[in-house]
Formats: structure tokens, sequence, C-alpha cells
DNA sequence: ATATAATTCTAACGAACGTTAGGTAGAAAA
DNA sequence: TTTTCTACCTAACGTTCGTTAGAATTATAT
């Protein structure tokens, strides 16, 4: 009915579709059909694919990592990852897709070059960050900022197994793997 | 000229092409160009589209991984593990966007149903694999699949870093990564 | 030399694509 | 009440897609 819903639900649908197709896979079509609506009607809201396409990673995506980013830390970094890790499997099936999306651009297997350099900023400022939590809890200093570094890849693939595989991960497995990596911290 | 160098050409063009737009961005019109060829040639060594997909991922990508896992393994776990992750660097480039494209189809970025079972049966044979391998220097039994499963876990980033980000990673980087996880086994 | 088979081509098919032109119906503003 | 504007539509544009029919060329076998 009105105009933010029928752009909110074009979007909704986008994402599912794009998800599972790519880009190049998506249809403006195929959308509508799912939307309810006619064709043009995306044209509408959206001057064109790729604008659409680039809405979902610009806003969506972004704004689902900084949701995550701001969650509050404990006093046990262990803890405080099982749960940032853990929680991943709760997300809404919008945002897990939404999540998967801009993982796939991040690997550059979507997307263009122009998103894939905002993903290159990001990525920068992920180790620091994870540096900035963990320092309090590193104590040798000759390999501290190699375990930061190995903590990160093992979040990666943790992620990815949540949200690219889509399974379902328990907090104590999660736990133990954190636990391995972090293993003299605490 | 030969019937084989065809063949073999339109794969590596198509390697090329998938790898960079996807299935669905991928057209055989684009393929028969760099190859330099007619677009029905390509239909005379591959029924269709979806065959030359299906070829690249069952027989370049297996064969690939299974070169991979027949590598020797030495005496010393970390010695193992940091060679075999260090030597992906070293790849030619064609058997690296192979293993990208596999890598994207493991993760149901691209390809089909069919494909993505091939591939989680291949991924229930990893554990197991490297639980063989590092057996004899686990020691206490509390949390040694959790170790197992760690370390897989984190190879999975590293090859992922090499071989979907192509970037290179130095010896030392991987050394400490895989010692941090491994650390105590020995 | 001639017949057969393998390799490659030109040309086109129908279908689907992204996108746009141009209109209708109803609400809001005048 | 008339006008203007917003939300939506039907219909079509030109292009490109995967695929194929059918013929030309080249190599092989007889």
């Amino acid at each position: 009915m009105a105009e933010k819903d029928m752009r909110e639900r074009i979007k909704e649908v986008a994402v599912e579709h794009f998800n599972s197709n790519g880009y190049h896979g998506t249809t403006i079509r195929n959308i509508a059909k799912d939307v309810n609506c006619s064709l043009p009607m995306i044209y509408y809201y959206y001057n064109n694919k790729k604008e659409l396409f680039d809405e979902i990673i610009k806003r969506e995506y972004f704004d689902l990592l900084k949701r995550q980013t701001a969650l509050l830390e404990t006093n046990n970094v262990i803890d405080f990852y099982t749960k940032f890790v853990y929680d991943l499997n709760f997300l809404s099936n919008y945002d897990k897709k939404v999540y998967r999306l801009g993982i796939k651009v991040y690997l550059s297997f979507d997307g263009d070059e122009e998103l894939m350099e905002i993903m290159d900023e990001w990525e920068k400022t992920i180790l620091p960050r994870h540096y900035q939590i963990l320092k309090p809890y590193l104590k040798n200093a000759d390999n501290d900022i190699a375990i930061v570094r190995t903590l990160v890849h093992l979040l990666e693939t943790l992620i990815e197994s949540i949200v690219v595989k889509n399974r379902f991960l328990p907090e104590e497995e999660i736990r133990e793997e954190i636990s391995i990596v972090l293993r003299g911290c605490e």
C-alpha cells in the first residue's frame, strides 16, 4: 500500500533472489513475480538492478555489521567471543541472507570492484579492533599479534559455517575452539 | 588443432569466465570469443553450458583436491601443515582458479544441488582424515577432537585467503597460526 | 581417387533479459 | 470541482541469451 511497504518488500524479495541465484542469475521479472507487483514497479523505487543490489550491500549489510560490532564486551574474552559467534545462530532469516550476500561480495564472488573496495576498507579495521579487545588479556608479547590473527581467522570460518553454510553451531563447540586459540589468555 | 587441444582450451577459458562472472554471468559467446572459435564449437565438445561447468568441478576440482591430499606427511605435524598451506601460494593460475571455483560451489554460491551433494560427501571425509594424521601427536584425550576441528577451521580460512582472496601468505605467518592451535602437540 | 568421418563454420531460432514509454486510477491540493 | 501528483499498470522496445539446423572444410580410410 504505502510507499515504504512496497519498497521494503521489493528489497526483501531481492535479498532472497540475489542470495539463491547471484546477481546475474536474478531477474527483475522474478522479483516482481514474488513481490506480486508489476515489473516496472521495481524501477519506480530503484533506478536499475545494480542500484537495488548496491543498496542491499551498502545499507543492509553494513548496518548489520555495525550492529554486530556494537555488542557489549564482558570481562571474559572467551565468553565474549563465544557469545558473539553463538548469537549469529539466531539472526533472522533476512539478516542471515544479507550477511551471506555480504560475504559473497567480500570474497568477490559477486558484486563489482566498487563494492570490493568498500569491503577492503572494512577489512582493514578488523584486526586492530580485535587487537584492542584482546590487548588486556594478552600476556607474552612475542606472538600476541599472531594470536589475534589466528582468532580472527577462526572466527571467519565459524561465521561462515553459521551464515553461509546455514549450520547451527552449539555453544560448546564454539567455546572449545576459541579456548584453544586463546589458551593462556584469561 | 587436434581435438584435445580445442577441448582443453575451451575448458581453460571457461574456468576463467566462470571464475570472474559466475555461472549465470558467463556466456558461451564470450568463451568462444576468447577461445577464438565459433560459438557452436563449444557445443561440439560439450552438450551444454551446465555440462561444461560440471566437468570443471567434477573432474578438475576434485582431481586437484586429491592431488593435494596425496602429499607426503613428515614426522613433524606443524611442518607438514605449514607446507601444505604454503605450497598453495605456488599453484598455477589455472589450478588456483579451479580451486576457487570449487570453493564457490562448496559454499553454494554457485552450481546446483547435485554438485553440492558431492561437496557434502567430500566434506565428511575431512575431519576423520586429519584426525588420523594428528592422532599420534595428540596427548590429552579430552579436547583432541576439538583441536582437530579448530585446525581444520583455521586451514579453511588460510586456504581461502590464498586461493579465493588471491593473497600471498608468508610461511612464517602460517606456521605461527598453526602452532598456536597445535600448541602442545609435537 | 574416392568415400567416409571428424572438425569447424554461418545463420538463425525462440525465449528471456533489462529497461522504458505511456497510460490509468485514486488521493491530495488548489 | 478541477488540477496535480503519487502509486501503480499494460505493452513493448532492442539486445542478448542458450541452443540448433545445416552446410563447408579438413582429415582419415579404402
